[in-house]
RNA sequence: UGCCCGAUGGUGUAACGGUAGCACAAGUGACUCUGAAUCACUUUGUCUAGGUUCAAAUCCUAGUCGGGCAGCCA
């Protein structure tokens, strides 16, 4: 219940955009502030993905205002169902419980309706926001608006504003880079206006023929070079099929499909802006009678030890580098969340790093960070060794078990406690023995103390090795009077350690994530597959307390003084899966890496 | 090369002409039946050079460095 204060107790977020945002609604400049996010449905979302939700679902949250999902879907080519269904997936599970009230949908098969203000040609899709009818609704989607966004380019042909070119793809290239007019750019509006539609009919091949905006061959701006805003592609489309062979372009697309939504604040990343000019160009052209969407640029994330363009993340998938799009250690929201990371900690994440127009690399300590601290609060605490040693308590008698209490979360008195069961035999972690104990080792070596979590103190006597050497079993005495709540309980011994009863330990197979990649900015390697991380993915097989038999999917659990877990969809019944979610820090361990 | 954008500790950010602050990271200590968490303390910064001003991280000029764009991708 409190896992949420932290958020909504949080000061609202400041940065360039929201002040402008601000200043909108202070001054009245729209009836709603209206957002959007806008993926094209060729790849699954990723972290840098949902920094962008969280911005544009953020400020609809904080101004009263709504934030679309609008499939930015205009290149049939590149684009597949399979993506659309992952992007509302992914969508809904971040911001789920936070924003889900702010989502931007339309009733299913809905197009833009067309209206009339003095006289005026022009076309609206509003949103609906009603959760409770979501099984009516779906995303908006650009091509819902082929009809309208066609209709928009004859009115830039009737209006002179645009015309039919026929260089080939190499000549325009040339062309454009050169300043020079194309010799097809004073074709009357008639005959633009008769070649589109022959366009559109379908009696042209790929290639061979464009529409183009006639704005300024000779601008600094390329963009504003007469830019290419339809061209013909007989491709089957995922969401219009075979109704189209000429599709609009991003940037005729974007500005119009924000404008039918009544989009107030187009919110995209950088390499956007030298766009924006054209963006302008093309809603001013067409004099549109309701107020006109802004676009507004911010730095996408960059992430360190990952990669984050679809270009390479696609690769590690077909390649088989990672298991798919939701392997735990892609950062794709898919992965994030198999990996067992919460929704909120996302957002915490999403939040911490601010919103700027520098183009920095986020150290991941930040994202680590965000992660521990929300499962430190959320998680349930269990006993687990994940590299068993067996320890035998040679004064506690055979065949005895006592079941011992256990506080299920140090951080949250009401998620109450559980019992544990103790026997002669046991295991511990590996690591937590050293037979030659570096300075500072706190934990169980040859004839000195330990204490079990919830259990005993227990010295060690002998260590037992095979023909080669290698310690097999511990033998060692308890305390008796030692126990939680015992004569000799209060006695200071410097070591705590987990341990689970041998004959009682349900085994788990568990997947031990660590980061991708090596260097903190693969991409800007020669070859960023060659700083794949070979030790990525460990798998053992785990000692657990018999409680964790019961492990839910929604649940997070900590195994004490290792790592977050959370249950693979992997997982079955008699098969525990689990997958490492985050290690938790680990002072020790910079302390023993200067011995 | 042209055009556009940016630059504050190690990293990410705040300060909107008036005390350079926060988070992460790093370090020291306290506490600890998790070497976690928590708590206290500490180290480290305004790209450079001019100018405007009583006063500049902030405004102006030039430079340096970094990023983006120059697909019939988005």
């Amino acid at each position: 219940m409190s896992l949420d204060n932290k958020e909504s107790a949080a000061p609202a977020p400041s940065d360039f955009i929201r002040d402008i945002v601000a200043a909108h609604v202070a001054e009245n400049k729209y009836p709603r502030i209206h957002t959007r996010f806008p993926p094209e449905p060729n790849g699954y979302l990723h972290i840098g993905h949902a920094k962008s939700i969280c911005l544009n679902f953020g400020i609809a949250r904080e101004f009263g205002g709504i934030c679309n999902l609008r499939m930015d879907d205009t290149n049939p080519t590149k684009e597949d169902i399979e993506y659309v269904e992952s992007i509302q997936a992914d969508v809904n599970w971040l911001i789920s419980a936070w924003a889900d009230d702010k989502l931007g949908l339309k009733p299913k098969g809905q197009t833009p309706k067309a209206i009339s203000e003095d006289g005026k040609r022009d076309f609206y899709l509003p949103a609906v926001t009603d959760a409770s009818a979501r099984s009516g609704l779906e995303p908006f989607y650009a091509s819902d608006y082929f009809d309208q966004i066609y209709d928009y380019a004859e009115q830039l042909i009737e209006k002179g504003k645009a015309f039919v070119c026929d260089l080939t793809p190499e000549q325009t290239d040339e062309y454009r880079r050169n300043a020079l007019e194309s010799p097809f750019r004073n074709r009357t509006p008639e005959e633009n206006l008769d070649l589109f539609q022959r366009m559109k009919a379908g009696e042209f091949p790929d290639g061979t023929r464009t529409l183009r905006a006639r704005i300024d061959v000779a601008s600094p701006n390329i963009w504003m070079r007469d830019p290419l805003i339809y061209r013909i592609r007989h491709a089957e489309h995922h969401h219009t099929g075979n109704k189209w062979c000429i599709y609009p372009m991003y940037d005729f697309a974007h500005c119009l499909s924000d404008y039918l939504e009544g989009i107030t604040h187009s919110i995209c990343t950088l390499e956007f802006e030298v766009h924006r000019p054209l963006y302008d160009w093309i809603l001013e052209s067409l004099e549109l009678p309701r107020p006109l969407p802004r676009q507004y640029e911010f730095a996408r994330l960059a992430l360190g030890y990952t990669v984050m363009s679809k270009r390479k993340l696609m690769q590690l998938v077909n390649e088989n580098l990672v298991t798919g799009w939701d392997d735990p250690r892609m950062p794709t929201i898919s992965g994030i969340r198999r990996r067992g990371v919460t929704p909120q900690s996302l957002r915490n994440f999403a939040y911490n790093i601010g919103i700027t127009k520098y183009n920095g690399l986020t150290d991941v300590a930040v994202l680590e960070y965000a992660i521990r601290d929300d499962l430190n609060k959320r998680a349930q605490r269990r006993l687990a060794v994940l590299r068993p040693i067996k320890v035998t308590i040679s004064n506690y008698p055979e065949g005895k078990v006592e079941e011992l209490d256990a506080v299920n979360n140090p951080e949250d008195e009401s998620a109450g406690k559980r019992k544990i069961p103790f026997s002669r035999e046991l295991f511990i972690e590996r690591d937590d023995f050293a037979e030659v104990p570096p300075p500072k080792f706190f934990r169980l070596k040859p004839g000195g103390e330990v204490r079990l979590k919830y259990a005993y103190i227990i010295k060690c006597e002998e260590t037992v090795k095979d023909a080669d050497g290698h310690i097999t079993e511990l033998r060692c005495t308890a305390d008796l009077d030692s126990k939680t709540g015992g004569a000799t309980a209060a006695r200071k011994v410097k070591g705590t350690i987990h341990w689970v009863s041998a004959a009682h330990a349900v085994d788990a197979e568990v997947r031990l994530y660590d980061r991708l990649f090596t260097v903190p900015d693969p991409g800007a390697e020669e070859d960023f597959k060659s700083t794949l991380n070979p030790h990525s993915l460990e798998i053992v097989t785990a000692k657990c307390e018999p409680s964790l038999k019961d492990a839910k999917p929604e649940e997070r659990y900590q195994f004490e003084r290792m790592a977050y877990f959370a249950l693979d969809l992997d997982s079955r019944p008699g098969k525990l899966v689990l997958n490492r979610t985050i290690t938790l820090k680990d002072t020790w361990a910079k302390e023993a890496q200067k011995w």
